[in-house]
DNA sequence: CTTTTATGTTTGTACATACAACAAATATAC
DNA sequence: GTATATTTGTTGTATGTACAAACATAAAAG
């Protein structure tokens, strides 16, 4: 269990990369229970909040590429959770009744994620970090 | 450029995965001069500092899993870069002569990846809160 | 010595993500 | 008003990663 330490810890993108793909596996058991992963999960937690944002705000929001979030409506649309309405060029993104519906078991599975991260870093340490990784980010950005 | 704030930056998996993807993109670059992945690099990079090193050994190293490590492995040895000795059910990893010619670049992108941190982070809050993410990732296992 | 169990590695499949190229619509310039 | 540039969103394609299952070999049990 207690892997020696790895040559490259010392290294940001190493390290960085190892504590999203744990985080990520987290998420995922924690957001199982909603159906859906943790970033569409997410996504559909932005459209319950703002009926109609475009896809350009939630890749703003959520940080990704443009391509990526057509990929995650796209499964989202197909699940029924989410529709697009078209006007002109612009998208605007809607929620069905089967995505609103969801709304809570998602924010639950946040706070479960929460507190399992903070069950390991402490409360304090733990705010303090992702402010700083979330900083970090946004200036290599 | 300077992006509101995100809905989401105070949640872990978020902020982490934000800047695993930020510094991913950043390491690509710098890496490129290689010709390989920041991944397939440092897995070379591994290979040549530890002759007959097992997948498993390196999946240890760098918190990848078995699987991963073959398809990287895959690749390097399809580009000639190392080569795989069977040996019963264990198999022993080497690398050839091209894969060793080229370790002084790597170990040149990697410095100069890590000095692209360190001007956004600085070098004390730098090392510190990577020590941070590489033990919470641990924590995580 | 055979049968079971454990270990190490690879394969099939899937997923989230991104880039480059594209289409379509709007805005700007002349 | 037409021509050009910019913005928005989607596709084709590729990458790194993982899980589950399949193998193959080694170790342990009987």
């Amino acid at each position: 269990m207690a892997e020696k330490k790895s040559k490259y810890c010392g290294c940001l993108f190493f390290s960085a990369n190892a504590l999203a793909r744990n985080l990520t596996r987290i998420a995922e058991e924690e957001y199982q229970v909603t159906g859906l992963s943790p970033s569409h999960a997410l996504v559909l937690l932005t459209v319950n909040g703002k009926q109609g944002i475009r896809p350009k705000e939630l890749a703003g929001e959520m940080r990704l590429t443009p391509s990526t979030v057509t990929r995650l409506l796209d499964k989202l649309e197909y699940g029924k959770y989410i529709i697009r309405e078209e006007t002109g060029k612009m998208v605007k993104v809607f929620s069905t009744a089967k995505g609103k519906a969801l709304n809570q078991r998602i924010k639950n599975a946040w706070l479960r994620l929460y507190n399992r991260c903070i069950e390991v870093t402490g409360p304090e340490a733990g705010k303090k970090m992702t402010q700083w990784i979330y900083e970090t980010a946004q200036k290599l950005d």
